[in-house]
Formats: structure tokens, sequence, C-alpha cells
DNA sequence: CATCTGTCATATCCCAAACATATGGATTTC
DNA sequence: GAAATCCATATGTTTGGGATATGACAGATG
């Protein structure tokens, strides 16, 4: 059996009608009488009752035709969902982020377009340490990871989102933090504070923009502490072991006893927002995801 | 698309291998290949990523062969449907019967016989006056039709189940309803009593056997009132508006008011029990159903 | 009652497409 | 680097779906 028969049955039962029915597919009477013969013959059963001014639908016909219709509808539905998946319309994405992503609003409302833009997509969100989620798309347990840090992986693109300046962290107790938000700080003020940075072996490229910073401004930073996440920097300028660069928009999550600063001058450090993906991903949603997030990264800020 | 592209692509998803698939399916790999490239191409969508050692599926791919094994299940479904259907296993069959027919233990047990046997088909039970059941047949809202009544209509046959003696049914004051439900009465005792009947135009059978049981015993009943339904002669008895002769299976119901006794003599009049259907119904269902009947009615009773 | 009309079935032919065979190209494995 | 494995391409073969012509049958029509 064929969908063709199904095809042939259906018209044949709506019309009641062989000849009419040959008409309205294209053929003439002849084979298609020999296909509705062939059907209820691979049946064994008889679905049409052959009438001189037309047929009539058997009771097994009719349950037939029922099923018939409902397995052409499922065939139609089979193709759309292959053609919709094909173009990134349907399907799971796995979206990773590092904790500190999230801040910056480019995060949450690239996603945000994306769910409304691509209704038919099951994302799901996973937070993890950049080792974690980049080790994560290789595997493809992950698709697509917003990171800090630019990674050299085999087998994965990196897309830049932006760069954001970043901002020092101070203990509110600390002299440096006098002056308020809105007086910037040269860079060279820092010489001989204590920083904790987020640990070079997580991502090295934060670390090393810090260092390479403060070394143009003219002095090597001391390293008090090293710390696994960003985030967690903040904890510890608060709990005043030391001072900090974050990217700047970290300075929205106001904490009890840290105070931000903006810096001035020249080659200041900046922050930056990337997207890891697996290399000639054929994956239409990925692509669709990375070309939303370029777009959305090059609009304007809403 | 036909389901010989569904069954193909199924198999060669499951094996995740052409030759393997091809082989499973007993053809060449070429044509396998062939016929996988043109599904592609008619959906305008890559199903299989081809590999060195083997196939994989797509995104898309996999979307579509969730929907292609739901489509061959529901093809299956279609073709045992039709089947169940032209045995008889399933479908609808609406039953109609008189008001007294139910209370024959033969009518409740053919029902719940059939009920058992074929759990597949939706039966509708009607209960109406025998011209309108035998109406209802010929007009196919009623499949068949357990009345009292020999009927002649044009494409309809009658199958009778069994006739049953009469009962006499008497007023409790009766002078002949003294001698209890065990003691048996001739037929002639009855002449000049008042005789409440069935109404003959409503079925002439069992009206013309009474009167002719009454003849041959030697005496014209005289004929006090007619009424549309058996059970309501009860009623009347009950009232004491006369006696009735009734079949004997309606002795169950006791009713304040009325006796029964048995007749003896030759010549009794019986009631029967007939099953009406339309001449040559095609439908599986039906035959079933009448097939069932007759051994039902021949079969002894529990 | 004979004829005509309309419908489906059967017979025969044709051609497209499904399948088989043979071979080539690409990649992994030994 | 040779062998093995697998898929793609090229070309022939055959099956079966479709077209045309005709027959059979039942109502409608005069």
């Amino acid at each position: 059996m064929e969908l063709r028969h199904l095809r042939y049955f259906v018209a044949v039962a709506e019309e009641s009608h062989i000849t009419r029915a040959a008409e309205r597919l294209g053929l003439q009477q002849p084979p298609l009488s020999q296909q509705m013969k062939a059907l209820e013959r691979e049946l064994g059963v008889q679905l049409l009752r052959r009438r001189p001014r037309g047929v009539e639908l058997t009771a097994a016909g009719r349950s037939f035709l029922a099923d018939a219709r409902a397995v052409l509808a499922q065939a139609e539905h089979a193709v759309a969902g292959a053609r919709r998946t094909a173009r990134g319309e349907q399907g799971q994405i796995c979206i990773g982020f590092t904790s500190s992503a999230p801040f910056h609003p480019l995060v949450p409302r690239l996603i945000r377009t994306f769910r409304e833009a691509f209704p038919g997509v099951a994302a799901t969100l996973e937070e993890g340490g950049t080792l974690e989620l980049v080790d994560g798309v290789q595997r493809e347990t992950v698709d697509v990871a917003v990171v800090r840090t630019p990674v050299e992986a085999e087998g994965l693109v990196v897309h830049p989102l932006l760069a954001e300046p970043m901002v020092v962290a101070l203990p509110r107790a600390h002299a440096l933090a006098a002056g308020g938000a809105s007086a910037s700080l040269p860079l060279k003020a820092l010489a001989g504070e204590t920083f904790i940075l987020y640990r070079r072996r997580s991502g090295p490229g934060l670390y090393d923009a810090i260092i390479g910073a403060c070394r143009a401004a003219g002095f090597s930073p001391v390293v008090g502490q090293e710390v696994p996440r960003i985030v967690s920097t903040l904890n510890l300028v608060a709990a005043g072991l030391g001072l900090s660069l974050v990217p700047e928009s970290l300075a929205r999550m106001q904490m009890d006893g840290v105070v931000y600063r903006r810096l001035k001058g020249r080659a200041m450090p900046t922050a930056p927002l990337l997207l890891v993906a697996r290399r000639g991903d054929p994956s239409a949603t990925v692509r669709q995801f990375l070309s939303l997030a370029r777009k959305t990264a090059e609009g304007p800020a809403p």
C-alpha cells in the first residue's frame, strides 16, 4: 500500500464517483478503478459498492476513509515539521552562559528575542564556568555559550559580541572610594593596591587584559587572591580583601560594601562578551541563533 | 512522496547505514541511495549526513523520523480497522425492540453476549412500537428489531427466534384466579369473558392468534378494549376491565392485582419472538448479530 | 418494450520510474 | 601507502502505473 492509494481512495470516497474522482486527480477512469481494486485486494476488504450511478462506501470503507485522511494529514505534518526544523524554526537549542554574562542587558535581550522569533524552538539555558561550557559545546551537550574569555579550541568558533569597559570595584571603606561613582579614576592610582582577579586558568583573557593594562599604566599589580567566578570577586571586595576590575555591566549589581568607580585614560582594559559555537554546526537553529545574536549586538541598545 | 519513501527512510535511520538498510529491505544499495536523495529533493530538506562510515540524521531527519514512524503506524492502524470492520468486529449497530421483548430472557442474554463477543461494536438500543421499528429498519435508522409480530414488508427479512406459549392474565378478584398459578386452565373456560387485546393494526399476529385459538376452542371472544402495547394490557387487567392472553415471559412481571394461569389443551395460542432486518444487509456487524441471535435462540437456555 | 445514456470493468499497449549491475570517489584503517 | 568500507554515479532492465479502446450492466427515456 502506498500513499497514492490513500489519496485516490479519499478522492473516490468524496466524489462517490470514480470517473469524477479520476478527473479531479488528473487521470483517467480505468487506472483509478484498477488502483481501487488493487487496494481492496491488498486489504482483503471491500471498500466500495459499485452502483450503476456511482459508488458508495461500505462500513469498512467509511472506517478506512477516516483513517486514510488522518494518515495523509500526518504525512503532510511530517513534511512540514522537517521543513520547519531545517529552517531552524523548530527544534532544541541549549544555550550556556557564565555567571557574569546575564548582567549585560544584551544577553537576556538576545534570549528573549530569540524565543519570540522562534517559538517552536525549545531553548534550555545552562549556567556554568567557561571551561565547563566550552567542553559542553565540544561534547555537544551545549550548542552555544556566552563567555567572557576568548577560547582557542579544536572545532570551535568564537564570535565576539562586544567589548565593554571595566570599572574598579572598591571596598566602601577604601580611601579611593570617596570620590563617588561619578568621578573617574586613573588606572595608575591603583598601583600598590591588592587585586582580586578571576583566575587565569579558567580563562586567561580577562586576567591578561588587566595585568597588561596595569603594566601599560606603569605598575605591576599585586595579586592577592584568585577566584573561580567573576561574581565571586565582588564578595571578596566587599569583605575588604582588595579591589578588582570588573566588567561595567556588573556594576548594576549593587552590593553592600562595594563601590564602583569608572576608569579614565587611554588603553583601558575591556571585558569582551563572546559567543562560542561548534565550527560548521549544521543545525539551522544554531545558525539562526548566531545570526540573531550578531544582529542584536550590532543593533542599538533599547 | 509515498509510503515506500517513509519505510526506506526509517530503515536507513535505524541502521544509520544505507547498505545495511538496503539488505534489510531486500534491495540493493544504489536504488536506496537514490530513493533517499529523491525524498530529500522532494522535501527540499537534507535528512541525512553522509559519513564515510555510514550516515547520520540531521535535526530535520530526526524530526521526520518520528513523524514517519507515526505515519506508518497509522497506516497499519487504518488497514487493521478496515479489516476489523469488514469482519463485523468494529462499527455500530442499532438494535430496536418492542416493549414486551426484553421480558423474555433470550433478549437481554443475546444483547449481553453480543457486546461481549464484539466489544468494538457500539450497540445502541431503541425501544419502540412494532410499526415504528419496522419503519426504522427500512429507513436504516435501526439495523435489527426484535418484535412479536411477523411483518411483511418490501426489502425486509424476518428471522423467527422462538414461539412461547401464552398465559392468561386475570384480575385477582376474578373467579378463575382462585386456582393459583400452578393449576392450568382450559381455554374454553374463558368463553364469555371480556378480552383486552393488543391492538390489531399495530401488528395482527398476536391478535389473530388469540382470536383463532378461541374459535378453535369453540367460542368467539368478547373484545372489550384494545391497547397499543402488550405491557399496557396488564394495567387494564389489574384495573379489572377484563382478562388477557400474554406471552409467558411477561408473567415474570408481578403486578398488584394480576394473576397468571397457564393454559392447557391442544392448539394453544403462541407468541413469537422475531428478528427483523433488511434483506441482504451488507453490514458484517448485522450479519454477525443475526448469526449470534440464531445460535443463542437454538442453544439451551442457561 | 426497445433504445439510449451513464458508469464501472476488462484488455492491451506504453512509458516512467524503481531496481539491478558495474564502477568511481572519498575516508578511515592497518 | 595499500586495503577496506561506504556512498554516489552511470547505465541497463523490468515492473507496474497510466492511457486508450472496448465491453457489460443498469436505469432513464421515448
